[in-house]
RNA sequence: GACCCCGUCGUCUAGUGGUCUAGGACUCCGCCCUUUCACGGCGGCAACACGGGUUCGAGUCCCGUCGGGGUCGCCA
């Protein structure tokens, strides 16, 4: 495949969402596995509605999906004396003629076209102006918006996803190319943007399967050939609706600082729609990237399922290494207010060793904050549910015995711990849980958590002693 | 309503006419491991929307029905 270009056009009317994502991902996937550009345009014609405090959160999803793009942003804003003139020429040859109905005017027609059950597509109204009329009408400044004039027959295109695709022309309505500002519309701006910017493939949600007729349309009128386009399926919500921000759908950015790893995702995401037709389901960015088969996108729609994401998300924390948790989970901890950074620093293999511990029981990242507590600081309660349970009157003197074996250890290792904590429980001829659970809730306050003697020995000596004899000592004062 | 897209377990999917008594993953339920919670291992529940064709043979091809979704803006 030669020279692939592909682009992704965030508008910036809200966050980055799911979806945009999800086109985004597959935009990226298939230009790096076919050593083309990705690029970022910014659809930001509708001044109105568009923020341009939206654009920079919008760049930094992509960043932290690490989706990076190649050459300078286009912005869309920018480029209206491009739109400007191509319109002109549009208007010149005739393909596209002066409409001088307002908004008002239209919004009254559609609805009385729907309350009679016809469609509500333009009534042409204005492609019968005389030429003497329209030139009058512009020159006593009366606005006017411009529209494309469709021809009769029929547009059609092949979609790599849903094959060849027709559509009766009656069925395209003369739309609007250019506002009564003169500012170009979506359809138009488009077209003139992948052609000018050499776009290769256009990847969208099918929502745009609409447009896309409307597009080729334009294409042929300008002579030029139009990008291959290929339409994957939607991201539902589990009631089947579109995502969307207004229902209260997440964006990119809540994900991420709900603890969701970039890189499940992206993986999560990958699987939406397309499949790598095998049955491993986990991959990193870069191993998409190789596998990336655009032909291999579905046709039918998918609903976003939170659960799975999660399950993913667990698996890609499991694949991290020791080091690179704790670099996430670190200023997680310092911002909960658990710790500081100074402190992290200069005990780094301690923090290293603490985040092994959760590693394998963490759905997200975030998740240590809350557990993980009591190995920054001794200031927590014991759970009240586990403390009828752990804390009996007995549990006093099992816990100070066992503090004064695990206090006389020469080296407190796993293995010794255990061994001492066995010992104490066939001399007493008790069961171990009897020592086990009461040494848990001492040391962490918890009834769950890491296996206990690994606990242990990441607490380190002097801590678990201290904490047994206070528990000890909290029992005793209950009586 | 019109037009367009789509239709395999609850969800994401594999399946390109016979190897499908339909495979994997998530969820859920058992069991094992573990005297915690998890991880891990093993096992289980669970689907070809329906009806006609075509064919020796259909989840796989065709048509229809039904169902779901999308679009119908001087938004993108």
């Amino acid at each position: 495949m030669s020279s692939v270009k592909v682009r992704i056009a965030p508008s910036p009317t809200g966050y980055l969402h799911v979806g945009t994502a999800r086109a985004a991902l597959f935009n990226y996937l298939f230009a790096r596995h076919n050593g083309g550009k990705f690029v970022v345009r910014i659809e930001d014609t509708d001044t109105r509605r568009s923020k341009p405090e939206l654009i920079e959160p919008i760049l930094d999803a992509l960043r932290w999906l690490k989706l990076d793009w190649d050459e300078e942003i286009v912005y869309q804003s920018r480029r209206s004396e491009l739109y400007g003139r191509y319109v002109d020429e549009f208007v010149k040859t005739g393909r596209a003629y002066y409409c001088f109905c307002t908004p008002e005017e239209l919004v009254a027609e559609r609805e009385q076209a729907r309350a009679e059950k016809r469609n509500p597509a333009y009534s042409r109204k204005c492609l019968s102006l005389s030429e003497d009329e329209v030139q009058a009408r512009l020159k006593a400044g009366e606005k006017a918006a411009i529209r494309v004039r469709i021809p009769e027959g029929e547009t059609s295109y092949d979609d790599i996803v849903s094959g060849h695709l027709t559509k009766q022309n009656t069925e395209l309505e003369d739309f609007i190319v250019a506002r009564s500002d003169g500012s170009a519309t979506y359809n138009f701006a488009v077209v003139v943007d992948d052609h000018e910017m050499g776009i290769s493939h256009v990847l969208r949600g099918n929502d745009h399967i609409t447009n896309t007729f409307k597009q080729v349309h334009i294409y042929n009128a300008f002579g030029w050939t139009p990008p291959v386009f290929g339409h994957v399926p939607l991201i539902l919500r589990p009631d089947k609706r579109k995502v969307s921000k207004r229902l209260g759908d997440k964006d990119v950015g809540e994900y991420r600082n709900e603890g969701i790893l970039p890189g499940a995702m992206v993986n999560y995401l990958s699987l939406l729609g397309w499949s790598p037709k095998s049955d491993r389901e986990i991959y990193t960015l870069e191993e998409l990237v190789g596998l990336f088969d655009e032909t291999h996108i579905n046709a039918s729609n998918a609903i976003f399922d939170e659960e799975k994401l999660l399950a993913f998300n667990k698996t890609h924390i499991q694949m991290m290494t020791d080091h690179d948790l704790a670099v996430l989970a670190a200023p997680l901890l310092v911002e909960a207010g658990l710790t500081t950074k100074y402190w992290l620093e200069t005990r780094w293999e301690y923090l290293r060793a603490v985040v092994s511990l959760f590693k394998d029981r963490l759905t997200r990242v975030s998740e240590i904050v809350e557990r993980s507590g009591y190995f920054f600081a001794f200031d927590y309660t014991y759970d009240e549910k586990a403390e009828t349970k752990s804390f009996p009157p007995e549990a006093a003197d099992l816990l100070t015995d066992l503090a004064g074996r695990f206090a006389a250890l020469t080296s407190f290792t796993v293995e010794s711990a255990e061994q001492a904590l066995t010992a104490l429980a066939e001399e007493r001829e008790i069961k171990k849980a009897k020592l086990i659970h009461p040494a848990r809730l001492a040391v962490s306050g918890m009834p769950v958590g890491p296996g206990l003697y690994e606990m242990l020995v990441t607490l380190s000596q002097p801590v678990v002693v201290e904490r047994m004899k206070k528990a000890a000592a909290y029992i005793r004062n209950k009586q």
